[in-house]
DNA sequence: ATTGCTATTACACCCAGGTGCAATTGTAAG
DNA sequence: CTTACAATTGCACCTGGGTGTAATAGCAAT
C-alpha cells in the first residue's frame, strides 16, 4: 500500500507539505537526519515549520511509512522498502555500515529466557570502530 | 584510586561543586538521570548552574569516575564499581531489570567476525516489554 | 460550487543538553 | 603568605526536538 493511501486510510489529510516530505524520504536511497529533511523541505516549500516537519514525521513513523532511529544524538528517519536491518557507524570515521538483523536473534532469546524481557531491536544504530579505523590506530 | 585523586592527578582542581557532584553520585547505589542530580546539587548548593554540572559530569566520564548511558531520551549516569552490566527498561512501566553484559558476548563476536567493526557496547539502556506488562496485555 | 467539520499548520514557547566568554578561584611555586 | 596562572564558574545564548493553540485548509456530503 503505497503511503498516501496508507494515510487517507486513516483519515489523514494529503496535504502539499505532507507529499513533499514524503517524496523525499521515498526517494532517499539511504536514511536522513531529521536536520537534513528540514533543510531538503525549506529549500523546496519555505516557511514550512520544523514543527510540522517532525510532527509529519512522528504520523509517517506511527503509519508504517518510515522507520526512526537514534544515532546518538540525532534522529535518523529511513524508509522501509530499503529494508528491515541495523547501523553500524564508526565514531571516528563516520562510516555506515548496515548490518543483517538475523546477528541479533540469538541475544534477543536470551534476554528473553533469562528475564522475560522481549526486547526491541528495531532499527539499531551502534557506534564502535571500523576496521580501517582500528588498524590505522593500532 | 579515588575520585578525587584521579582528578588532582590531571592537573584538575577540587572545588566545592566538584566534590559535591562526586558525592552525588558515589553514594548513589543506581543510576541518577541527570536531572535528578542537577536537583539535588542545587539543592545542598543553591547557584550551581546547571551547565558547571553538565561540565563536571563530562570531566569525570572522561576521568572514569562515572559512566554515562543514553537511556531513551535522558542521559543517565552511575559509578563504576556498580559494575558493568546492562539495563533493561520496560517501556509500558518504567522498571529496569539489570542485565548481565555476557549475554551480548556473542553478539559482539559476530559483528567482528562479519564486519570487522568493533561496537562499543558498554553501558547499554534497552528498552521493550517486561514480563508482567506482556501478560496484562496479551 | 458550497458548506461544514476535522485534520493540519505556523507560531510562540518549552525543555534538555551544550558552548563561548569574562570574571573568579584553586593551587603550586616562591 | 603572596603571587601568578591555568582551571573553573556563572552567565547569556544556542540547538534539536517537541507541545498547546488559534487560524487555516482538505475533503466528503450536499
Amino acid at each position: 500500500m503505497s503511503c498516501s493511501t496508507t494515510l487517507k486510510a486513516k483519515g489523514l489529510k494529503l496535504t502539499p507539505q505532507r507529499r513533499l516530505i514524503v517524496d523525499i524520504i521515498h526517494d532517499a536511497g539511504t536514511y536522513f537526519t531529521a536536520d537534513k529533511i528540514i533543510a531538503y523541505v525549506q529549500a523546496r516549500m519555505p516557511g514550512v515549520h520544523k514543527s510540522t516537519i517532525y510532527r509529519t514525521l512522528e504520523i509517517l513513523e506511527d503509519a508504517g511509512c518510515v522507520y526512526k532511529s537514534e544515532l546518538s544524538d540525532h534522529q535518523v528517519y529511513h524508509h522501509p522498502e530499503e529494508g528491515y536491518h541495523h547501523h553500524l557507524v564508526c565514531s571516528k570515521c563516520g562510516k555506515t555500515i548496515e548490518c543483517d538483523e538475523d546477528l541479533f536473534l540469538p541475544v534477543e532469546r536470551s534476554l528473553m529466557e533469562k528475564y522475560g524481557f522481549h526486547v526491541n531491536f528495531k532499527h539499531l544504530v551502534m557506534s564502535g570502530l571500523c576496521q580501517e579505523c582500528r588498524e590505522k590506530d593500532h
